[in-house]
Formats: C-alpha cells, sequence, structure tokens
DNA sequence: CTATGTGAACCCATTCACAGCT
DNA sequence: AGCTGTGAATGGGTTCACATAG
C-alpha cells in the first residue's frame, strides 16, 4: 500500500485530538448552511464566526485533517462539506434505535437533525405493551422483547436511551449484548460498559445547573469579590462557630459528625 | 500579584474551575441518591465511582469549595449536598421559561429533573396562536406576544430555547432585551448575545455525530491504521491525481477551484 | 498583499504520590 | 491505619505570531 508514513511522531494523522472531533459537527453545520446559500468559498475568519469559535482555534482544527485551504483565499465550501462528512463518518448510513418512548423519545424521533446527518432511526422500542404498534414520527413503535432481534437482523452499532433512569442500565447491558457499541444517553443515570463500548451522555438539568451557577455569581459579584449577597452575615456566625475551610456559607439543619 | 496582564488573574479563592463547575452536578446527583438511601457517609472512592469519574479529581474538586471531608472517614453525605447545592445557586428557586413548544419543548416541561433541582418552570411559550391556552405539563401555554410581560412579571434570568433553528436568534434577542442572562439553546444554531448574557447549547445530532466518528474508528482499525475500508483505491488513485495532504480520502463530483 | 498552516508559548485540567489529620 | 487534601508533575488544548504559499 502507498502509504509514505511508516514511522511518525506516531500521534498524527490519525490522532484527530477529542476537543477538535467535538468542534467538528459545529463546522459542518456552518457550513452546510453556506452551501444552500451557494456560497463557494470562505475564509477562516468567516467560518469561525458562523460556527462560534475563534479563527485560530478553527485552523488548527482543520491542520489535523490536512490542508484543505488555499492561502489567500479561503476553503471551497464543499470541499471542505465532504471531507469534514468523511472524517466523521457521516457518509455512510447508521442505523439507530431509540429505547424509551416518552416525551423524550418521541421528541428524538422526531427531530430532523437525525436523518439530515447520515443517521435513519431503524426503531422505535419501548417496555409498554399498551405502545406497541402505536405510530410515532411515522414509525411503529416496537416492544422491548424484539429488541434483540432488532439491534441484530439491522445491524445496528448505535443505540439512544430515553428511559427514565431506573431502566437505563438493563437497557444498556441488553443493547451492548446485542451488538450496539455506541450508546446515547438521555437518562439521568451513569452507565457501566465494558471495554470497546462508546457512551455520551446528556443531561438536561445539568446544563440548567451551570447557567444556575454563572448566573448566581453575576449576582453576586457586583460589589467586591467578598460580597456574599443575603447571607453575609450568617456566614460569619458560621466561620467562629465552625473550623471547616469552606469559603462560605452554613448549614441550616445538618451538621456533620 | 499583577503581572501586567490585561485580564484578571482569575485564580481566586473564588474562582472554581469551569470543569470542575461542570461536575458539581454529577456529584449532586449521586449524593441525592446516597441520601435517599439514607447512607450517612461516603469516602472519595465510593462517590467517585458513583458519579462516574476517578477520585483523585472528585477529591481536588471539592478542593476548590473548601476542606468538607473528614480524614480517615470520608465525606458527610447531606453537608455535601447543601455545600454543592449552596454552590451552584441551587438553594434558592429559578424560575425560568420555555419557549417554543413542539415534542422537546414538551418534553422539557414534563422533564421531572427540573423541578427536583431548584428550577420552576414559570411559563410555556409558543408562537402558535392554536396553542395558546393548551395545557402542556400542567400549564397553560402562553402567546410569544405575552414573551416580555412574563419575563419581568416573573423575574426570570433563565430562558430555554426550544424553537426551530429559524427563529432562536429572534427569540433570543427578546429574551435577553426583557431582562434574561443565562440561555439554554436547543436551536441548532449559534445565538450572539450581548457581554454578561451566558449561553449554553444542547445539539442532540452533535453528540450523535460524535458517536459516529468513534464508531466509524473502531470498525477501520481492525486491520492496521491504514486501511480505509471501502474507498482505498479511490484513495490511492485521489493521492496521485491531488497534491493536497489530507490523510485519506478524495471527493466524488466537487473538486476547489 | 492576503489568509492559511504551524511551531512555540501559554494556560487549564488531570493525574500522581504523599504529607497531614482523625 | 485510613482517607482526605494538595503541591508537583504531566498532558492537552488554546492562543500567539509569523513563515509560507498563492
Amino acid at each position: 500500500m502507498a502509504t509514505g508514513r511508516t514511522h511518525r511522531p506516531a500521534t498524527r494523522s490519525r490522532g484527530i485530538p477529542e476537543a477538535t472531533v467535538a468542534r467538528l459537527p459545529l463546522y459542518l453545520r456552518a457550513l452546510t448552511a453556506l452551501s444552500e446559500r451557494s456560497v463557494p468559498t470562505v475564509s477562516s475568519e468567516e467560518l469561525a464566526a458562523a460556527a462560534g469559535v475563534n479563527s485560530a482555534k478553527l485552523r488548527k482544527d482543520f491542520s489535523y485533517l490536512g490542508s484543505y485551504g488555499t492561502r489567500g483565499v479561503g476553503y471551497d465550501v464543499e470541499y471542505l462539506v465532504y471531507q469534514i462528512s468523511r472524517e466523521l463518518g457521516l457518509t455512510q448510513d447508521w442505523p439507530v434505535v431509540i429505547v424509551g418512548i416518552g416525551n423524550l423519545g418521541a421528541a428524538l424521533a422526531n427531530y430532523g437533525g437525525f436523518a439530515s446527518r447520515g443517521f435513519r432511526v431503524a426503531a422505535l422500542i419501548d417496555a409498554d405493551p399498551a405502545m406497541a404498534g402505536k405510530p410515532v414520527a411515522g414509525i411503529a413503535v416496537q416492544h422491548t422483547d424484539e429488541l434483540e432481534h432488532i439491534i441484530e437482523s439491522n445491524g445496528v452499532s448505535i443505540g439512544v436511551i430515553a428511559t427514565p433512569a431506573g431502566a437505563a442500565q438493563q437497557v444498556c447491558e441488553r443493547l451492548v449484548a446485542a451488538g450496539v457499541t455506541s450508546i446515547l444517553n438521555f437518562a439521568p443515570t451513569v452507565l457501566t460498559v465494558p471495554d470497546g463500548v462508546d457512551v455520551r451522555k446528556v443531561d438536561l438539568s445539568i446544563e440548567l445547573q451551570i447557567l444556575a451557577f454563572h448566573e448566581q455569581r453575576k449576582a453576586g459579584e457586583e460589589d467586591g469579590p467578598d460580597s456574599g449577597g443575603p447571607a453575609v452575615a450568617a456566614r460569619a456566625a458560621a466561620a467562629v462557630a465552625d473550623d471547616r475551610k469552606g469559603p462560605d456559607g452554613d448549614m441550616p439543619a445538618v451538621m456533620p459528625a
């Protein structure tokens, strides 16, 4: 085979940093929009703005993929769309199953962003017998009993879990046993999986909690780094009563042993 | 203290690393589960396993909050729940509005994880007049015309956008103008906001794309780092015809200028 | 002269390993 | 003796700034 690169610092051509991989879909989305407007080329500056990152980062990211730009000009939109799609594995069709067809599962089934990016919803699966046969997003829901059969006969390797937290681990194990090796988990629980299986999680309330943290801080920092908001007096008292080094606050009822 | 830097040193006692903040909700979830089982104390090892991180990271994270453990023993569960809740700003009640009551918006409105963590859905807002008055998750949907009034009269500072991409920026601007300073964006588009406004985004299809990348790589690495899958022959030809340095692959139809 | 591609510096995050407290 | 808390070491990711190509 014609690979000239036999021994290399090894962390090269194939080793794209995880942080870069996570941004490729962002670039792809921005490029797709440009493509639909028939824009032929973009500069790193313009594309970075459209994707919400800075241009140095974008150029560095692209440098891991190869030299796909033209100096003095920019990047060819169509060409980049293809290269990034290929890098992400979106030039092939990925059948996915969604397990747990509640509100969220139904929303996912109806979500247009999947189909338009190389993902095909192969089946919707739910444990409730009353759901079986009901059409959601034009697909008849199937019962959990069918899970293994569906995975195997469709060659599904990506599963989406949108069940309640209590059911998630068990569903996960059945998916993995049937051959799934990538899981997107919406249930608010930690999944344990064997080596070789990838799990990504999306927890809706975690994102809100992170926002609340920053929101609280905005309100508290208005007059100096040590103004603790409504509980300043209580804090001062607690600092005397309790020798723990926490920067702020006491506790209403329960104290540690 | 100052190093002639234009921005602030940022590493102060109040400056909890962003990566740590992002994990606090995870710890909180694990601790809440322990609390419900009336477990009085946990070691960093046990709690780390329950949260899906390693124990050194967890101890380091907690060290930014203060010394809340007891050497030789572990952490008091109730005490930690309170300290983390307070740090995240969850001891107060955050009214949030959800804009865009489609499948996803409805799923969010019904999501139990919000209410149980100090968030209160103050209003559901949709642009479709036919939706107005309809109850979703026990709350009557209100029309977009009411947006400013709802934000102001409820003192809402956190907004959730679950509209189609095309409407998101406009909704965002109205939310910000009315006083919202934190936004959780589910629309697949980049939002532009003034300084001082926080945006976090959740893009369902991005997570799947990242999984696809790793999934593809699993399949491709089975027989050597340069086995390119189905397109190997095409690649070799392209390598001759095209002097770009991309590590692999050609393009079906379009070529750059 | 313009905009990419990239070494090098910088900064943040993770991991290690052990001192210090209970 | 056991487990936390944390300096020190390590590793990744981001940013800078400029050589390089068109």
